[in-house]
DNA sequence: GATAGGACTGACCGATCGGTCGGTCAGCCT
DNA sequence: AGGCTGACCGACCGATCGGTCAGTCCTATC
């Protein structure tokens, strides 16, 4: 089975469930997890964990909670280090999917509670993060803008959306273009380029944009 | 509870057990749907379900593998009715959006499998339908290229996936718009019609373009 | 009218679920 | 030494899970 993960004894339980949890919670889902099951990969006593959490869905949300301080907090000391206006979107573009692909376990939570969960809005840690992290986006397109960088009539929030959205889609989706025949001449190094492409200039040719 | 969906017993049983099952897994996931939960939602005793379907899987089965053939049956009508070779990508994501908001539990449906299966490619009715369904849309990009339509470089299935992708994602975090000060001044439709903009021209500016 | 077969049901099964309980044990304060 | 606290465990609870089974009902065929 694929659920090969060395239990360290010498970390404390309390993190070993909260790691469990998350890689667990992220392959399968809520329902799909059992606490039995976050018990035995964290190698503690199934009563163990709801001394820890108050219940299933108290621990659910602690790991989320994790999951989206740590990628507001990455995204805070990325955007810190800012590139110049024009280089924004491929910067950020090329560290969020290196962020995805190193998290996959935040990138999974986090895409099933965007798409996933109806109430979202109202309750739980992951809005209020997600809020946060389209602003900081929102603020460094129109950054942009003041510069010169983008079109006129580009909306930043927008820009924002598209940027977290497609490269979170597209970065839980790559293990399908690996089985479909259209892709196997499209590394995926290839593919972020080509994706970034678009994004910047758009698909129409020169003639087509002059006719429309 | 906003579980309200009438029973009609006029319809056959097997009809109403297929339209309940689609409806609750596209709305809680194949985990969090129990069979009881499907026999009461269309009004039958639970083993008749068992009698109608070989188990939950195959009912699952059976649910998305109808979703996936109207889907792509109403999309091959579609590209039937094609417009112009440089209206084709506005005219792909009007009818697309239409058709997600209009069978909001197959959109739902598709994501999770997209996104949440990653036993996807091996086995289940999903994957063939959605090569087709990348396959018809990459032919009509290549067409367009062919009309000189897009720039050179343009790789037909990045933007098919694009398409199918972005849409799909946006489709279904619509709600959360809703909750988002951000958004707040942007409706349903500026929204298809900014995201449509930033496809097709991209988002640099002419002087930022040139000083790449 | 007898009968065969599919649609359908209520009652039931073992397994597993989330969660609780009584209790052990090590470390710390006084 | 004695008392207290929090970490931790094995055993257990009622509820619910997916699935089974014997049997009833309806209808079509002979």
């Amino acid at each position: 089975m694929p659920d090969a993960a060395p239990i360290d004894l010498a970390v404390p339980a309390l993190e070993r469930i909260l790691a469990a949890a998350e890689r667990l919670f992220a392959e399968r889902g809520f329902d799909s997890v059992s606490i039995s099951d976050v018990a035995a990969a964290s190698g503690v006593c199934k009563a163990n964990v709801f001394h820890h959490f108050a219940g299933k869905h108290a621990l659910y949300e602690a790991v989320l909670s994790g999951s989206c301080v740590r990628l507001g907090e990455a995204m805070e000391r990325m955007l810190a280090t800012g590139a110049d206006p024009a280089g924004q979107i491929p910067h950020f573009l090329t560290w969020y999917r290196a962020y995805l692909r190193e998290h996959p376990a935040t990138a999974r939570l986090l895409l099933r509670e965007l798409t996933g969960n109806p109430d979202l809005a109202e309750s739980g840690p992951v809005f209020p993060v997600l809020v946060r992290l389209v602003d900081m986006l929102v603020a460094h397109v129109r950054a942009g803008s003041a510069h010169g960088v983008f079109r006129e009539g580009i909306h930043p929030t927008v820009v924002a959306s598209l940027l977290l959205g497609v490269t979170l889609f597209n970065a839980q989706t790559e293990h399908l273009r690996r089985h479909m025949a259209a892709w196997r001449d499209v590394g995926d190094d290839a593919y972020v380029a080509l994706l970034t492409d678009v994004l910047l200039r758009g698909v129409l040719s020169a003639q087509a944009l002059q006719t429309r």
